[in-house]
DNA sequence: ATGATCACG
DNA sequence: ACGTACGTGATCATT
């Protein structure tokens, strides 16, 4: 077997992983893209080749110009991004832990270092592979120097390999003959000058005939005259001097020896550490052993109840002891419920099973015993488990969740595995790793051990991170968040799923063939039209058949293709009476897959769609909804929005619908102080028409409609984090025209122009934006040096407190609506909540009682400068609410 | 799995 | 010069 030797052209290969990578950053801000690039191609390497021995060289001084001492060349490269500069150092301490010898040798380029290692690694009997970004290192390609080139690419990282066969079947030169390439052509990014006019054909051509750049200036004068054999006799020590450039060295004086660059253990604690810091998730796997080492300490403490005594046990223990919060978890699939789990402490984490003596109800009803004596409760995720655990309000429960999300809100779950990441620094198995693709059931049956560690995971994470938790909620100023806002909103969102919202099935059918019909027959008129039958659903044929078939103008290029998006093809319409049809015809697909026959799917056997709501996905604080998406309802359409006909009331009850008139505007109204704002809306009604009366020096009743839509689209652009591009896209007007309406805008409310800017500052410093009520947005695009990264992280910091304090305000308001009627014991209930819209169920002996809770805890959810004003409408349908 | 498109606030 | 309005989710086509 012969000795392997692998060297790494460290700087080279964090460039490529840098661009190769979107931009990632850690909760905290640190960039970490190129980190994870190079340590993806470490792995992949090391995985393949298995070395004994293996170096980093870097270069000592970065950005790496190579041949700093000829300074004449040195060009005008771009310095390294901020966002690249500040990983360089980490991934060298990150490689001292990980046992990877690093070589910097002060006065020596890495290519050097690199080109001396490998020929002396050569001589001594070794196999080496090079790895590096930069294709200069060919020259040092031979049969026993493999240069491997690593591509990050989508789908994972492909590496090209070159021996010096390699080199000669794709270039057509001898890796020594590369230099003499290099010599004649140049290459700017390496501000090496080459020959003005010699590009790769030429240069190819003259090395391919003559071998070297000497034995051509020895044969110059055979060579016919022309232009190109004037300017290499001009230009000969530029040739030799770009050659000398090009050279890498292989015999300098390092004082190291291959056999110095010894791999050691790179799956340490301290890696483990750094990984942790750096938010590696994916890679913290690569921890096998040290995972479970970790996680073992607690499965030892892991234990399945199947027996009734030893259950009745343990919830008097958990009675006995009301201090800390008991980590509690509902097993459930598919509304069964499977078993409870619970942890006292970290060394009693249980799981009871549903079985023999132990029934459901009998785990239903001790639960609910523990809640009834007030016994501390922490969970992750209530509101899935709300179904089990009867639990209101007032029960003292604490989900970690929920805090995670609140403490970060950027991340896209919030399970055990990664709350106890986050907040434990401990790994453990998430359900994936544990059960992989089995469902709960069998998972029960067919692998207790990893079914009973899921259970029990959950309960201990719980157990443990909820005291930890509210400590950093404490102290970031969101605990009142939680307890008074989100934690009550948990049951509030619960009874909405509960509830659903009914559908009439036979109606919603009628809509969806009313579109089908209209589909088929523009179908036909569109193939038609075009003389040709393609999928006109696909951006990719239909950019086709507008852009080359007919010829339009296109305006806009995607990655992938021509731009086919409603305001390109709105352009078009006059060019060509297809795009009408296709127009239309968008808008009834959308509607039938999306609306009549995705509902469709949804209605369950009570008629009604029970979809969910989401309290733990967005980054400013609104909530989502899926299964269906019930906040994405057409309504701006008039022929979408009659499927707002197919929401019903049941028998004896109506829809009252309110909703908060321009809540964002008056928050960025109370939050600015800006008096004239306030004003306005202490006054007038209609606020665009102020604003184009103020902004345009209109008296007010001359505004005209072309202004006061100027007017709004502005309002929303503040709201938006304005920007020119962006208004003037909305406008359709030149981006210096939209500048000019911003400006004048800013100086008729200076105040808000500050405010903007304060937000902005404020963000900066901090690195997150924050709501009236506390709550954070990290905003780690705001330190990017990329223009436009920097400049959406201003964007966000200029909307997500606005967005976000509306949200907060709305979310108080859902609270207390809901509270009231169930206070009350009245039949409305609260079935929706649409940002700025609260959708309530109202019986018919209610309705002005409704509308009195509605109106009132609405607008009394937050005291602001303006008032909050609140519109309910009734419908016997949800169309007519309107 | 990702991108394009489009529905909502 | 850069090249976008903020926040979501579902569907379809394509890789």
């Amino acid at each position: 077997m012969d000795k392997k030797i692998v060297l790494i052209d460290g700087h080279s290969i964090l460039f490529r992983a840098f661009y190769g990578l979107p931009d990632l950053t850690t909760s905290k801000g640190m960039h970490t893209n190129a980190i994870l690039g190079f340590l993806n191609i470490l792995y992949k390497i090391i995985d393949e080749e298995q070395p004994e021995y293996l170096a980093v060289a870097f270069d000592t001084h970065h950005p790496t110009f190579r041949h700093d001492i000829y300074t004449e060349y040195k060009g005008t490269r771009k310095p390294m991004p901020e966002e690249l500069r500040q990983q360089v150092p980490v991934m060298k301490e990150l490689l001292k832990a990980m046992n990877v010898p690093v070589i910097e040798k002060p006065g020596y380029e890495a290519d050097d270092v690199l080109g001396t290692l490998a020929s002396q690694a050569e001589k001594e009997g070794y196999k080496v592979s090079l790895v590096s970004g930069d294709r200069d290192l060919l020259q040092l390609a031979s049969d026993n120097i493999k240069i491997r080139l690593p591509k990050t690419k989508r789908t994972g990282t492909e590496i090209e390999d070159y021996l010096a066969k390699d080199v000669l079947e794709r270039y057509n030169v001898t890796p020594k003959q590369f230099i003499d390439l290099k010599g004649l052509m140049g290459d700017t990014s390496d501000n090496i000058p080459g020959i003005p006019g010699v590009g790769e054909k030429t240069a190819g051509k003259l090395i391919a005939e003559y071998k070297s750049i000497e034995n051509l200036y020895d044969h110059i004068d055979e060579l016919l005259p022309g232009k190109v054999t004037t300017t290499l006799k001009e230009n000969k020590e530029l040739a030799f001097l770009s050659k000398k450039l090009a050279t890498i060295c292989t015999d300098c004086d390092l004082g190291i020896k291959p056999q110095d660059a010894v791999l050691g253990d790179l799956y340490n604690e301290e890696v483990y550490i750094w990984f942790k810091n750096l938010e590696f998730k994916s890679l913290l796997s690569k921890f096998q052993n040290m995972e479970i080492d970790h996680s073992l300490e607690i499965e030892e403490y892991f234990e399945v109840v199947e027996d009734l005594a030893e259950a009745d046990k343990i919830f008097e223990e958990i009675m006995a002891n009301k201090t800390n919060p008991i980590g509690i978890h509902i097993i459930t699939d598919r509304d069964m419920l499977l078993g409870i789990s619970l942890c006292r402490s970290e060394k009693h984490i249980r799981l009871i099973l549903v079985t023999g003596m132990i029934t459901a109800d009998y785990i239903i009803d001790k639960a609910k015993n523990l809640i009834k004596n007030n016994v501390p409760l922490a969970v992750i995720g209530l509101k899935d488990q709300l179904g089990y655990l009867k639990a209101d309000e007032s029960a003292e429960i604490f989900d970690s969740a929920i805090a995670a999300y609140l403490l970060n809100p950027l991340t896209d779950t919030y399970h055990y595995d990664d709350i106890a990441r986050d907040y434990l620094g401990m790994t453990v198995p998430s359900v994936n790793d544990l059960l992989g693709k089995v469902g709960l059931t069998e998972a029960m049956n067919m692998m207790p051990k990893e079914f009973a560690a899921y259970a029990c995971y959950n309960a201990y994470v719980a157990h443990a991170s909820a005291p930890r938790l509210k400590k950093q909620l404490l102290e970031e100023g969101m605990l009142q968040l939680f307890q008074d806002i989100e934690m009550p909103l948990i049951y509030t969102l619960y009874d909405m799923q509960q509830r659903g919202i009914r559908v009439n099935k036979e109606a919603l059918k009628e809509y969806g063939d009313q579109l089908e019909a209209g589909i088929i027959s523009l179908e036909k008129q569109i193939y038609e039209q075009v003389d040709e039958v393609f999928n006109i659903n696909s951006p990719k044929q239909l950019g086709v058949i507008l852009f080359e078939k007919l010829r339009l103008p296109f305006a806009r290029k995607t990655k992938t293709g021509y731009s086919t998006s409603a305001d390109i093809l709105e352009k078009l319409r006059s060019e060509h009476p297809v795009i009408t049809m296709i127009l239309e015809y968008r808008q009834l697909t959308k509607l039938k897959s999306t609306y009549a026959d995705g509902l469709a799917a949804y209605i369950r056997e009570d008629g009604r769609i029970h979809g969910k709501f989401h309290q733990t996905i967005t980054a400013t604080g609104r909530i989502s909804s899926t299964d269906p998406n019930l906040q994405n309802i057409p309504i701006r359409m008039e022929l979408g929005r009659k499927i707002r006909k197919v929401f019903i009331p049941e028998e004896d009850y109506v829809f009252l619908d309110a909703d908060y008139s321009q809540i964002e505007l008056r928050v960025l109204a109370h939050m600015s102080g800006d008096e004239k704002l306030i004003n306005a809306y202490k006054e007038a009604k209609d606020i665009h028409r102020i604003t184009a009366s103020e902004v345009f020096h209109t008296p007010f009743d001359e505004v005209t409609p072309l202004q006061r839509s100027n007017a709004k689209a502005v309002n929303f652009g503040i709201i938006y984090g304005i920007s020119s591009f962006g208004l003037g896209q909305d406008l359709n007007i030149t981006r210096k025209e939209a500048e000019r309406f911003i400006d004048k805008y800013f100086k008729t409310y200076p105040k808000i122009k500050e405010f903007l800017d304060r937000l902005v500052a404020e963000a900066k410093e901090k690195g997150y934006s924050t709501t009236i009520f506390g709550r954070r947005r990290p905003i780690p695009e705001l330190s990017s040096s990329n223009f436009m990264q920097r400049s959406f992280g201003e964007r966000v910091a200029m909307n997500s407190p606005i967005q976000g304090t509306a949200a907060d305000i709305i979310k108080i308001a859902m609270n207390r609506v809901n509270q009231r009627l169930k206070n009350n014991n009245m039949h409305s209930r609260l079935i929706l909540q649409v940002h700025d819209e609260l959708l309530v169920e109202a019986h018919k002996d209610e309705i002005e009682e409704v509308k009195r809770i509605m109106t009132e805890e609405m607008t009394g959810a937050a005291k602001l400068d303006v008032p909050l004003e609140a519109e309910v409408k009734i419908g016997s349908n949800w169309y007519e609410t309107k």
